[in-house]
DNA sequence: TATTTTGTAAATGTTGACAAAATACAGATA
DNA sequence: TATCTGTATTTTGTCAACATTTACAAAATA
């Protein structure tokens, strides 16, 4: 019959579970993470263990000197490195996701904008806020069906939610970037590949104002 | 006191060794590779091998299906992914190193562009051609000086020459592509970064034609 | 004959034990 | 004081044994 769960491999388990807690802070950016202390918290072994890590490290929340391993601590200008990238990177998605998203896509692409208003008009928390915005930029991305796209896109996902939730913690802004995102949906439903990849361009510049003002606040 | 060669753990000498296998095509693409094959074969243990392969994985030169892992089989589509994306990332990286690079490192560029000019008119051996073309690319990466690009250019230009090798086999163009060279080197060396970005755009376009020419009349 | 069950081989998953290396520290020496 | 050096401790590196999963073939059953 049906039903039957196969639950994850550890070293799966263990690479979520780890993710998770550095996203959320408990562990500090700077802080040395060994294997043994990883395989008691998390009861197990630490030959998974050493396999989460190494994807970690190849995400980038982890650092290595040496042979240790520590808690990315992210600076500024690192912030400068992945937006340089992200800016190049994320344009082309929205070039692409005009040309190649499929139907189905286009109803969920209206749907995340429809609840992102909504959401914001209710005042509703900021998880939930921050939730539609990684859900509307992965869906582009996705959208551009480019798999090699997709896989950078990933890595510069996890490292920017990273970075925002250890320099930024939760300040955050709530109204303007929706305009914005209804700019770049628009665009993309209509196939206008140009006004896609220009409007996300702006976004993103936009966004990068945005922390650098909240950084100099701080 | 110096000189003491400190040895490469297992897993590191098991990834080069791989994927050296895996650029010479010692592996079918398509085939299965398994950890006990692997292990037997370099005469280590399953653990290391492990290790080494989720790296592979990373680098995209083995792909998982299930639980099983087999030989990245390029089809030409990836190739037009893969440089949708350098298209974009690499003129950024000439476009930083035009304003970043180093004294040093604008030798070095110098000392390439004559070493590849030589080498041409010598009528020196494709492999040394093709490794003057890598160091290219390379320096002009690491004169970036972003640290985020610099591990993308990384994943491109494994899978990059993986990829050439399976599709291209020997095929290569010679001729041309030092004129080229020689635009974008001029224009990082008097910091002009907009020629240079624009130069590397220029190249790399020219590069995916010479592709596509060469895969046709295959 | 069709279907289900059982058996078997091959692959990955996981662990604990031990080896090797790096590190920290205390005490000796200049 | 500063530095060297040996030693204890911690951490990573490596392995081999065992467990689990999977796919497929063979056998039993309806």
């Amino acid at each position: 019959m049906s039903g039957i769960i196969k639950s994850e491999p550890f070293h799966i388990q263990a690479y979520k579970n780890i993710q998770r807690r550095l996203l959320e802070k408990e562990f500090s950016p700077g802080e040395q993470l060994t294997e043994s202390f990883l395989a008691k918290k998390l009861g197990i072994s630490r030959g998974p263990i050493r396999e989460a890590i190494r994807m970690l490290l190849h995400d980038g929340l982890l650092v290595q000197s040496g042979v240790h391993v520590f808690v990315f601590d992210p600076t500024f200008e690192d912030v400068i490195d992945l937006y340089s990238c992200r800016e190049r990177l994320e344009p082309l998605g929205a070039n692409l996701a005009a040309q190649n998203i499929t139907e189905e896509n286009k109803q969920k692409l209206k749907e995340i904008i429809d609840n992102t208003e909504s959401a914001l008009s209710n005042k509703e928390d900021n998880h939930k806020i921050a939730s539609l915005n990684t859900d509307f930029h992965d869906l582009i991305t996705q959208s551009s069906m480019n798999r090699q796209l997709i896989q950078f896109m990933n890595l510069i996902r996890a490292k920017n939610i990273y970075m925002r939730n250890v320099l930024l913690g939760d300040f955050t802004r709530k109204e303007k970037f929706i305009d914005e995102h209804r700019r770049i949906a628009d665009a993309i439903l209509v196939g206008n590949k140009y006004e896609a990849e220009q409007a996300m361009v702006d976004h993103i510049q936009v966004d990068l104002e945005t922390w650098k003002d909240i950084y100099k606040q701080k």
